[in-house]
DNA sequence: TGATGTGAACATCTTCACAGCG
DNA sequence: CGCTGTGAAGATGTTCACATCA
């Protein structure tokens, strides 16, 4: 994942925790969490890895960009940690954020970040269409799309979410970023420009399935061409497709 | 992204596509659609660069593993690197898709992978919930918990999509790996284990407003401790923040 | 002793810069 | 000439293996 144009030269000046290591942090966070709910007090590096679906010394490296928070011989305090996870993502902070386009996939995303106990609370849903305009769906009143710069500046939100048709997309992008919007999610399939200075992530749900879709046609057609073959892997699971 | 396990080896003796290519041929399909749609009928890689949102050598690259299938001197003609990434990346192909809850998300995503004209065809939406069982969504009945393996053998499903709670979703994965599929789409922010062979894909709405709140605060860090210094870039866009 | 933290090797991805061809 | 295709350099990410320290 390339940094995001602008942002780079000011993260390498604060700690520059690597890209990558950001992605994993959330859910080294969530595991942790269900971890201290279970009463579970300290963890090596291999158990949590191991829940985590990931490498252990990649989990230790990740860790170890934040400080040195486990003990030698012993492994990480599951609350201690937690916290220091926490603090590192903002977890606490509180992020006030606008979703334009209140479709399923809108009412999804409100359900999701509204309840979710994270820093996140929507502060506002906007769409177009009249209809929905007025209805209070989990717990906010659906505005208007003419009213987004308004509740923007009415809230100070910095990020915004784009789960409107492609078609839109780009517009309510550049609203959005008139507006001061500095950080993008946007799952309209659809490439946005934006200016130096402000963060965008793609969720393209086509795109996925189409990933998905390509490393199936690869391992049939890896079927196929040692059909007569010897056995090499142990692949159970693959023989289903025939 | 690693690889996922057991697959590999069956994909380097094909072609070897990185993953990181196989992950952009679709945006490349989407904007090459829409290109010939437009009337165009041939790109430079910059121009075809610049609407993907890439560099320019990343893209050539990219294509350069499908084949040559460029013009020195001219470019690509569109309809023809259209047919060529079609086919590579399995877009004509029947994909049967198993949806598993119903919910908002589950629901979004019927409407987006039931319209689209990619290849992808939902042969089973499936949901725990009795007062949705039997309803109509997309053309396709939502049908009972306990009749997945059912719906899944009579389709010869390969790919499911979890949309279900955090709680029921391993347990769902289970039942979909035993039934044959080898492909999962993750909603769930949840981690799931799963046997060899099998390709697991999480997409995690939660995590991605985390790390974009991440850089927001990466950013509102960095103005703060340089207050008082020179001014470094011509960041205009973030003057908003203060 | 035993698990962390980390240098070094390896793998993957991106970007540059230009040879080579239409 | 102009653009593709690509070797080589650089950047980023992962994994190994072990020094280090509670």
């Amino acid at each position: 994942m390339p940094s995001p144009a602008g942002v780079t030269d000011l993260r390498k000046s604060t700690h520059a925790i690597p890209d990558a290591t950001v992605a994993r942090l959330p859910i080294y966070h969530r595991v942790l969490t269900s971890l201290l709910e279970s009463g579970v007090e300290s963890v090596s590096s291999h158990e949590l890895a191991e829940v985590c679906g990931v490498n252990s010394a990649k989990l230790r490296k990740d860790l170890s960009h934040l400080g040195s928070y486990g003990t030698r011989g012993v492994g990480y305090r599951v609350e201690y940690l937690l916290f220091q996870i926490a603090r590192e993502i903002g977890y606490a902070q509180d992020w006030p954020v606008v979703i334009v386009g209140v479709g399923n996939l809108g009412n999804a995303l409100a359900g999701y970040a509204g309840s979710a106990d994270r820093g996140f609370r929507i502060v506002g849903l906007i769409d177009s269409d009249s209809d929905l305009v007025g209805q209070t769906i989990a717990g906010v009143e659906v505005r208007d799309l003419a009213e987004l710069e308004t509740v923007i500046a009415e809230h100070s939100a910095s990020i915004g979410v784009i789960a409107t048709p492609a078609s839109a997309a780009q517009a309510v992008c550049d609203r959005l970023v008139a507006s001061g919007v500095t950080s993008i999610l946007n799952f309209a399939p659809s490439v946005l420009t934006v200016p130096q200075g402000v963060d965008v992530r793609k969720v393209d749900l086509g795109t996925e399935l189409q990933i998905l879709a390509f490393h199936q046609q690869q391992r049939a057609e890896g079927l196929r061409t040692r059909k007569t073959s010897k056995r090499t892997s142990p692949s159970t699971a693959l023989e289903n497709i025939s």
